[in-house]
DNA sequence: GTCTATAGTATGATAGAC
DNA sequence: GTCTATCATACTATAGAC
């Protein structure tokens, strides 16, 4: 048999691609297969039972790298403005300046959102907790925490979408780069 | 020939709720013509252009219902915190408490995406005019008002997919009632 | 593990009867 | 203005050769 023409984590991160900017409708097997350069058959040597296989792993490895990448580097971060600050860099480089959807939104529309209703709530939740810990140790009641918390999960969210309909380049830096002053207010 | 079965204004009502639950690719001429009750011929007869007419007429309706029910009270609005709360109530009224997706998110995605990237852009720029325009009359300085309104468009898209993403029913009321706070805080 | 080939279904879109 | 019937294409998925 041919050797295989690349690692599945290779696929994987060509799948995720396409699934963030075509959604799961849009996203086709005849354009996934573009994507990876496979044959749809091959797709489904890597992913036996098809379309849903793919989103499944997709979104899988895109949890684990918000993980590594965002969460636990949050979750070890000392009480400081600082912290926040190198938080909205970590979402800055995760999203690609916000060039890259969130598979949690866009997974949420078309045949795609009861299949993954339940991990989206998942990961949208932890992404919450981790504010709420973050501003609780430093120093904010539980319920002031919540709020703003709420509010960071939202602006994260909402900066992607605006960034993608305003389709201004340094949008979703910019608002990101507001995470600190719109979570932890300087006193005026 | 028979009577129309409903007036175009009727038909393009029910397609609102298809292309907002499904987005474009996912929103078949089948479901269309589901959710509408006519066939897929009928529905040609009131859009000759097939789908992309259907989603140019939906969105031009959804923008001019926004324009009506949440951008124009807001512009006559007087500069007061009563003003927001208003505004945020009529976010509430407009989304259907948040289970209406925003079509300027969902006409992002996909082949949607460079068909409808203009008119997205647009009705985005106007809501954050509509916003700025509005905390530069309550005081504001220009550019914290930009910020601000940047923050309040963000708040309205993220707060969208936020609760659609975690299912809670009351998630989005809390955060449009958050709205004032967050862009005019009372002093602590 | 990858390919060609193809099954069966669904898609967007039309023609033409009434 | 609505319908049945249909087209060509694209879709997800699979079988089988190498």
């Amino acid at each position: 048999m041919p050797p295989p023409l690349m690692q599945k984590d290779e696929v994987i991160t060509k799948l995720i691609a396409t699934f963030r900017r075509w959604g799961y409708d849009g996203a086709t097997l005849s354009r996934l297969s573009e994507a990876t350069g496979l044959v749809k058959a091959s797709l489904y040597h890597y992913f036996p039972k098809g379309k849903q296989d793919m989103a499944r792993a997709v979104l899988d490895t895109v949890h684990l790298q918000f993980q590594e990448q965002v969460i636990q580097p949050m979750q070890q971060a000392e009480a400081s403005r600082e912290s926040l600050e190198a938080f909205a860099q970590n979402l800055i480089d995760f999203y690609m300046e916000g060039n890259a959807s969130c598979l949690l939104e866009v997974f949420t529309l078309g045949s795609a959102r009861e299949i993954f209703a339940e991990s989206v709530k998942g990961s949208l939740e932890k992404l919450k907790d981790c504010l709420a810990d973050f501003l609780e140790k430093s120093g904010y009641d539980p319920e002031t925490a919540a709020v703003k918390a709420r509010r960071g999960v939202i602006a994260v969210q909402g900066a992607l979408v605006t960034h993608r309909g305003l389709g201004e380049d340094a949008f979703f830096g910019e608002a990101m780069k507001d995470l600190p002053d719109l979570l932890m207010p300087r006193d005026p």
